[in-house]
DNA sequence: ATGAAAGCGCTAACAC
DNA sequence: GTGTTAGCGCTTTCAT
């Protein structure tokens, strides 16, 4: 059996509320009797059961933390973000992967809440209905990291995916492209939906040009899709000229089939993306892009849950990060 | 206040220890009170504290994972192993980044076991005294991922680090290098000093070539550091011919700082790695490479886990998973 | 098949 | 400044 506190508290010849008191390092102690506690720890090897602790106190010192898919470097980041956050105040981090499932979602969503953490945070390309509900009915603070909420509900914290698309694909419009393609995973996920592709159409209009439905290229995102679908696009009789990509692997798949089929970018097309990693400056030529602040979000995501549930004050609960553009080589 | 499994009881007109049995599921139960428990659950909406449980039941369904850098390809990946596994078994992950500082690694352990983890997953590059000796006394069924263990005294999940590179080094020789340079992180983590190099000199050895320790390249294990550091080497007299890089990220820092110059892969040098991402796939040219098993290397893990905290038989304690060469483009 | 009751190890009033 | 005591919400014997 492992010592409890009631066995520091024999051994300090003190009651158990003493004990817990030079634990919890509350000053109503007497110096002498302080010590003579944190020798009978440090003999016994004491080692306070959080569990315990938790169930007396209902508060674990632990976040859930629902995310789509932590070996990719956009979720990774965001990850690590959040993490050290967390470790700045202690809190652990209980991290789980959804897959962008909804089901899935929804029963982590009551898993982590039966684990009573102290707060959550939650990642997802969007939000369904019974997530939203679940979270709404949540016991705890919620957070949405990098994650779209249209109704602004929920405390958020984002960059501005619209507008950076705009800018982003008005940068192409100003190098004199008329035929842009987007490039993106399953616009049923919302942030590709009402965010980039809204971005990109709004650019296209303003510049008065046509917004073709064929140029909106809606693959599965990854690199391999990206890597094959060049092939198809080429071959129209109206291909485009440049490419805004959903996000740099998208990019580089495009930009590898479009340099192995012997073309150059971007001389022959231009691309520019969503910067989620190194990727894009790793490859030749170097991709153009929007540098989105990932590990910040998480960090400022976890600070604002932090606040929450100290109930605080939050003079904003919508959070809009400054995102910036490297210019590099994929844009003339 | 949340509803308990005392309300539940009232409501259904039986005793808590009925309610606890239909929620675990016992067979000892009346199917009509079964029924009539369950109503209850619904109606209340019930949801079990699985602090109080844990408390109770001296298990916690959770177990720890402590990981250098969650953010990197090859812990992502490994993460992403050891949480399908455990969401399989039911089993909650609480995950900590270590940054590979003994310290930090020491202080999560303590940590962990605090919170009482049922199990925990140790990952790191080497594994200090201090280290050792907390797992060595843990109170709870520890395992080793893609982490060397010199002495064989915990479970591990690995793959023959030492075998993979002086195979790799060897096709390097094969190929009739002579002057060939090992380019690797920090050499004070055991996986580096202990395996990565050890197999490339005795690859070098058994070839009869001399062990040039000018050819040891170590250096951040980043790729800026590998892409800066060719510069360096270049200006070499006895500058090598080819390269075995001890990961992917810092084979393509070389490759880029290789093209940068103007020169040709595999053409004028040649590079061989080992791979933990699709990176090698992406770059041009294709990098030849020892492909490690991440996924696998977490998922084993995670389930050697379970089988140690159910107190089942363990053939082997010391899993070496199998491992695969893709031949590609930057060795001919 | 069901209930009563004793904890699990700790915190947090409250009393002295 | 320190001790007493009543829980926190559940599991788990042990009776019946």
């Amino acid at each position: 059996m492992a010592v409890t506190i009631y066995d520091v508290a024999r051994d300090a010849n003190v009651s158990m509320a003493t004990v817990s008191r030079v634990v919890n390092g509350n000053q109503n102690v007497k110096p002498t009797t302080r010590r003579r506690v944190q020798e009978s720890i440090e003999r016994l090897a004491y080692r306070p059961n959080a569990v315990a602790r938790g169930l007396a106190s209902k508060k674990t010192t632990t976040v859930g933390v629902i995310i789509p898919d932590i070996s990719t470097r956009l979720y990774g980041e965001l990850s690590r973000g959040i993490a050290d956050v967390a470790t700045m105040y202690e809190y652990n981090i209980i991290l789980s992967n959804s897959d962008e499932r909804p089901e899935r979602e929804l029963e982590l969503l009551v898993d982590h809440f039966g684990k009573q953490v102290d707060g959550l945070i939650f990642m997802s390309d969007s939000v369904s209905e019974e997530v939203r509900e679940e979270m709404l009915r949540a016991p705890v603070p919620v957070v949405l990291a990098a994650t779209v909420d249209t109704e602004k509900k929920f405390a958020t914290v984002n960059i501005n995916y619209e507008q950076a698309a705009y800018e982003a694909v008005s940068k192409l419009i100003e190098n004199g492209h008329q035929k842009i393609a987007f490039v993106t995973g399953p616009l049923t996920r919302d942030i590709n939906r009402f965010q980039k592709k809204v971005g990109y159409e709004r650019a296209l209009k303003e510049a008065g040009l046509d917004v073709v439905e064929d140029l909106v290229i809606e693959i599965d995102d990854a690199y391999d899709s990206a890597y094959d679908s060049w092939e198809q696009i080429e071959k129209r009789t109206d291909k485009p000229t440049a490419i805004f990509a959903s996000n740099d692997h998208l990019a580089v798949g495009i930009l590898n089939g479009i340099r192995d089929k012997g073309h150059l970018v971007p001389d022959d097309y231009e691309i520019i993306c969503f910067e989620h990693s190194n990727l894009a400056r790793i490859v030749r030529p170097q991709l153009t892009s929007v540098v989105v602040p990932l590990y910040d979000i998480g960090a400022v995501a976890m600070r604002l849950l932090t606040k929450l549930m100290n109930d605080e004050e939050i003079e904003e609960k919508q959070v809009s990060l400054p995102y910036r553009f490297a210019q590099r080589d994929s844009v003339k």
